[in-house]
DNA sequence: GGGAGCATGTAACGGGTTACATGATTGG
DNA sequence: CCAATCATGTAACCCGTTACATGCTCCC
C-alpha cells in the first residue's frame, strides 16, 4: 500500500522534529513547498494526516489552544521516519511535472493578438517576481537553523528559478515583438 | 459548463487546421505540448474528444485506414474555434504548476547521504538533457510552416528552459558539495 | 514467430480540489 | 462591528492515470 508524494511531503515537514497541527502544516507548506512543489489544499492535509495516523507514521495528541478549544498536533514516529527515509533513498524519482498555462496561451498565439499575449506575459511576470520575492523572504526570515540547511538550499534554488523565469519571459516578449 | 485545460489543448492542436485521429493527437502532444505543459494519457484523449464532439466543438468522420479498418478523424468546428479563441482571449490564466520531485528529495537531504542526492540529480540531469534535445529535435524536424510560428517560439523556449534546468542542477550539485 | 507500431476504447481507482459547515479570537 | 486568522473537518466532484481488452500490419 503506497501513499502519494503529498503524504511524504507532509511527513517531510514533520521530519524536522516538531509537533505541528494541520493548520500549521498548511502555513509551512505555503512558505516552503509551494515554491518548487505544490501546497496541498488544507482539506487534503487533514485527510492525509488521518491516513498517516492510521498507518502509524504519525501520532497525535490534543493540546489546549486557549481556554475553550483544543487543537490536534502531530508528531512523526520512528516508523514514519523509516518510511520517509526509504522513500528518499530507494524509491524512483518521478520527473518534474510542469504545466505552464501562460505558455499554452502563447503556443496558441495565432488565435489572438500580440497585445493579448503581452498582457498575459506581463501578468505572469508579476506572478514570477512575486514568487521570487516570497522565496527570498522565506530564505531571509528564517534564521539559519542547524538541520535546516537543505530547505535553505532549495529555497535559494527557488528564488533563482523565478528570477530565470522572469528573464525567459522577457526573451519571449522580445521574440513576440519580432514576429510582428 | 466548462471544460478542462487539456480539452482546450486538444482543441488547440486541432486549430492548426488538420484532421487528426486520437492516436495522431497523442503523438503530436508528445512532440510539442509535453515540453511545457503535459501530454495527456491516450485514454483521456479519447474521452475528451467524445466530450468535445458532444459539445459541438469538433466533428468526426471515419476514414479507411487500410482494407479492413477505419479510423476516426476529428476536425474543429467554427463553434469550437470560437470557444478556443474566447478561452485564450478572456479566460483567466492559471499560474504555472510545478511539481519538482527531485527537488523535494533534496529538500529532505538531511534524511540521506550526499551521494544519494548526487545520484538523484545526475539522473535528473540526464532527463533534462534528453528533454532539451527532444525539444531541439522537434524544432528542427518540423519545417517552419506559415501559421506555426508560435509553436516554434514555444518549442525554442522549452529547449532554453531545459538548458537552464541543467545549469541549475549543476549549481545545486556544487552547493551540495559545499555543504559537506 | 514475435515485438513494435497503429488504433480505439472501457472500467476502476485515486489524488486533489471546491464548496460547505462551524465557531472562537483578535485587531482595526 | 466586521474582517481576518485560527482551527477542523465532510461531501461532492472531476481530472487524469493505470490496467485491461482487442486486433491488425509491418518488419526482423
Amino acid at each position: 500500500m503506497s501513499i502519494p508524494a503529498t503524504a511524504y511531503a507532509l511527513l517531510g515537514l514533520l521530519s524536522f522534529d516538531r509537533e505541528l497541527s494541520g493548520y500549521d502544516l498548511k502555513k509551512w507548506a505555503d512558505s516552503s513547498l509551494r515554491f518548487f512543489y505544490w501546497s496541498p489544499a488544507i482539506s487534503q492535509i487533514y485527510s492525509e494526516l488521518k491516513r498517516l495516523d492510521a498507518m502509524g507514521y504519525v501520532t497525535s495528541r490534543e493540546v489546549p489552544q486557549d481556554e475553550l478549544r483544543n487543537k490536534r498536533v502531530y508528531r512523526i514516529t520512528d516508523e514514519g521516519r523509516a518510511a520517509l527515509v526509504e522513500w528518499v533513498e530507494h524509491d524512483d524519482v518521478e520527473p518534474p511535472m510542469l504545466k505552464h498555462s501562460p505558455l499554452l496561451r502563447v503556443w496558441l498565439g495565432h488565435l489572438t493578438t500580440p497585445a493579448r499575449l503581452r498582457a498575459i506575459l506581463e501578468s505572469h511576470r508579476v506572478y514570477a517576481a512575486r514568487m521570487r520575492d516570497d522565496a527570498l523572504g522565506a530564505a531571509t526570515s528564517s534564521a539559519p537553523r542547524p538541520g535546516m540547511e537543505f530547505p535553505a538550499v532549495v529555497t535559494a534554488w527557488s528564488a533563482r528559478y523565478y528570477e530565470r523565469e522572469i528573464e525567459m519571459i522577457d526573451e519571449l516578449l522580445a521574440e513576440i515583438s519580432e514576429l510582428e
